[in-house]
DNA sequence: AGCCGATGTTATCCTTGTCAACATGACCCC
DNA sequence: GGGGTCATGTTGACAAGGATAACATCGGCT
């Protein structure tokens, strides 16, 4: 798993080594789900790609950068999963949950790396990319509810706070999953139907407006 | 500031020195807040307190034990301001409301803090001590939610559930916050206003079902 | 008065982020 | 094909910071 398969490979393939950056993300990731969390070492993930202690500063400005990068990573799958979820639903205040959903979903099943991209680890204000990936989450919840505008009852410009109300309630809830303060919600089945009783509390509310 | 004033002397005051524990906390508090966030440094607040490096180690176990301390006061200043909310409310469903409304509050007025209080820095599980200080705080809002179980039209099994929902919510309102992924909302009164709109939302969800 | 243990200090070690100086080898151009 | 050049990687070193051990000090108890 260290040299990880070409999977989304976009950027031409680099120099002699291979792709160092690609490898070192990936091991960073793997060491931070491991249980390094939030203390990943720079050194640890140079060594699990193979490369020297020195080699990441050409391609990572700082162990932060590299982190962030990880975190980047992070939130283009966050964004894939709920986009997969919105378009697999047929009727958009199903798809709207759905959404919600599969947020909750991402969180439960990389806790640690979940934990990280909200975390003070990586200022995010130092990396715009980290900022933009962040948004690019949001946008697609903010397009569900924006399909949903009529079944919600809600104006188009109402339709930021209402996707930020839903942020809110899914982010809370997988926040409070893998911070281990939810004693019960143990089993992963049992935070989906949290997760969906929730939603649908939220959704009646609007309705109800 | 170095020796701080006996302010809320609870425990004997220990040995020649003062009140090193405390005075330990509070510089480490103080230096969080001024931007050294979770990279606080054993170091500095030991000279902060003015003692040497190795002073703190005869107090606490680790540095992220101090981080632990600065956590739990955190956690029980976020259960007073949230009791002191709900009590100064005439109406279940007013005291509530207010409850959830003093927690995001407490967020925006001391985010560094509240930043690190829900963060990796510090493992919550290796400080039981800490837990209980947020469950505690989570009693609070279980018991705003129980004192208006009628007006809700929910069971008492419910109440748990619903409680979470809240703190779902506002957690993770306030989370981004502090995150700075709220572009918006940066007067503190968009912030307050953005909590009540949800906070009135949700209730309005739990209502109509 | 004199002992004892809690508290604080000094000296030291180890890990880790970071940088500078050097080595290497792929690619380009002639 | 051969040499230049620059990105890439390596070795060595430094500084910051967490942690511990050995020593020093001082208050309270007998």
């Amino acid at each position: 798993m260290t040299p990880p398969p070409n999977a989304t490979r976009t950027t031409k393939p680099p120099y002699h080594h291979g792709d160092l950056p690609r490898a070192l993300v990936a091991a960073a990731t793997r060491l931070i789900e491991d249980g390094a969390g939030a203390q990943v070492t720079l050194r640890a993930a140079a060594e699990a790609a193979g490369v020297s202690i020195a080699a990441p500063y050409r391609h990572f400005e700082s162990r932060e950068a590299l982190l962030a990068a990880v975190l980047i990573e992070g939130f283009h799958e966050l964004t894939q999963r709920m986009e997969d979820a919105r378009a697999a639903a047929t009727e958009p205040l199903a798809a709207l949950a759905a959404t919600g959903l599969a947020y909750v979903r991402f969180a439960a099943d990389r806790p640690a790396l979940y934990r990280l991209m909200f975390s003070p680890a990586c200022d995010k204000a130092a990396f715009p990319e980290l900022m933009d990936a962040g948004h690019a989450s949001l946008a697609v919840l903010q397009d569900a509810v924006r399909d949903a505008r009529r079944q919600l009852g809600i104006t188009e410009e109402a339709v930021a706070r209402v996707a930020l109300s839903g942020w809110s309630l899914t982010h809370g809830l997988a926040s409070l999953y893998v911070d281990g303060l939810l004693a019960d919600a143990r089993p992963a089945e049992a935070l989906d139907a949290l997760a969906q009783g929730m939603i649908a509390t939220l959704i009646a509310g609007l309705r109800a407006s």
